[in-house]
DNA sequence: CTTGACCTTGACGTAGCGTCAAGCCCGAGC
DNA sequence: GCTCGGGCTTGACGCTACGTCAAGGTCAAG
């Protein structure tokens, strides 16, 4: 028999460990000193601690290691777990790996311009939503706030406040052209509300599709600044191969107040590939 | 201004993160009410928050961030800490390709046996010691028992008892050749002790470097069983591209009773390469 | 017998929030 | 103006696998 300490020195591990597995019932001494509560190991369990540190390194967690020790699982379900494991595992590299490219991006442009640019870009996945919307070819930022305020007017007198999400602005043109503007603007709603007719056309929902990957920023100010914040997620994606794809969205952060069109703030999202 | 509900929806994270981060004071709320302590944030925080995720991303500790966010850290400061961060995420790459490489191992293992045979084998690393021995070259188990009841009898009366580690048998042969075994046989110690003479050499302590890499099993029984381990050990090793080394080691677990050979707990240890 | 090393249980800390729980507050609709 | 359902507050525990004290009983070598 051997004591504690004389057992985790054999085994390489701490006194905390065993006493830790102890509890959990993981490696239970085997005898306990009825008196002193001291705890002695039998030498050949050093075999049983290694097979929980094999277990340990193979990812399971400490507590679905008892049942993998005392042969409670055949050898279908093992398999079945292993695969789990092997996916999870796999995961994690895939993260890590894409982590390491963020950071050897940002050591490059710390090289290049001497601080952290771009860093608010973050990517992130938008889920499938209803947008409330009238789609519109402008031929300028001002015609499209005249179409932006008729549309507020419109939408906020007749949807419900709780039904009423933000305001929308989805630019469907690849490639940009100051006087010919694709715009679709309008909110995105809970439940889709009856179209409603303008002037020139209506006011109509319809299901946009979840996107997977979505770079997103935030812009102060009116949209004639976009290209500001549109240069800095540009450099994000180029840095990391990515090339940025059709419709780009703005999405008002707080309601739009057409009177100080310098303090909006809208979060630009464009969908990457 | 936004209430916190609000602020998380378009933000796309829970109340609760922003509380915990407003704690920490990365996202303090642009006001708190002074009556109801509900706080309201400013659209253009959103901002912030994204900067905080980007470093998050980055591999950067929530209490590491703030001075980050706030401009303090000078650019040269900034490149050693993302470096130091390249550094440890590759780690965490390389150590989790090795858990994806044992895990495969074992699945392979359990379509071909049905079973995870192998599964007392670990590797570690076993640091430099003094090992107080005598090497001979002997032509049976039977010869090396003598010589081993001879050193026990020769250290244990003549070493400390709190100086004396572990009975350890090194097999210097890098082919195993049943009829001439080169053997060091001794203990483990803390001090090196003087030499002690034998009938036919000495008893005298040496360093054993460090062993970076070491296939460790638990063998129960006498020395001639040896190979039962061995195989073992073997398909572990072979599964994952090493070679077996030398000198391998036997060490002895609990105190070794020459009467009862067969009750022996033996640690085999393997270096590989 | 002494004394220092060893053993015991118990409790807190960790990183970043998720998840109740108990209780006050707000605003949309009547 | 009132109501009621949802929103907000603080506080506390949970999670993973132990590391690290702390206070106090035990063992064994000399």
């Amino acid at each position: 028999m051997l004591s504690i300490g004389e057992f985790s020195r054999v085994a390489r591990v701490s006194t905390r460990l065993l006493r830790h597995y102890d509890q959990l019932g993981l490696l239970k001494p085997a005898t306990v000193d009825a008196d002193t509560g001291y705890r002695y190991y039998g030498a050949a369990q050093l075999s049983r601690l290694n097979r929980i540190f094999v277990l340990k390194e193979l990812g399971f967690e400490l507590e679905a290691i008892p049942p993998l020790l005392d042969d409670e699982v055949d050898p279908e379900s093992l398999r079945g777990l292993l695969e789990e494991r092997r996916t999870r595992v796999a995961e994690t590299i895939d993260r890590e790996q894409a982590r390491l490219r963020h950071i050897e991006a940002r050591i490059a442009q710390l090289d290049d311009a001497g601080s952290l640019v771009d860093d608010d870009v973050i990517v992130r996945s938008e889920p499938a939503r209803t947008l409330f919307a009238i789609r519109r070819t402008v031929r300028s930022f001002d015609e499209a706030k005249v179409i932006l305020g008729r549309v507020m007017r419109a939408v906020t007198t007749t949807v419900s406040k709780r039904n009423l999400g933000q305001l929308a602005v989805l630019a469907h043109a690849e490639t940009f052209e100051p006087d010919a503007l694709d715009l679709e603007i309008g909110f995105f709603v809970g439940d889709p509300p009856p179209p409603i007719a303008l002037d020139d056309g209506w006011i109509a929902p319809r299901r946009v599709a979840e996107v997977h990957t979505m770079a997103v920023c935030v812009r102060t100010g009116p949209p004639e600044r976009s290209h500001v914040a549109s240069a800095r997620v540009a450099r994000f994606v180029e840095a990391r191969g990515y090339r940025i794809g059709a419709p780009t969205r703005e999405v008002f952060v707080a309601p739009f107040d057409p009177a100080r069109p310098e303090s909006a703030v809208v979060e630009m999202q464009f969908p990457l590939r």
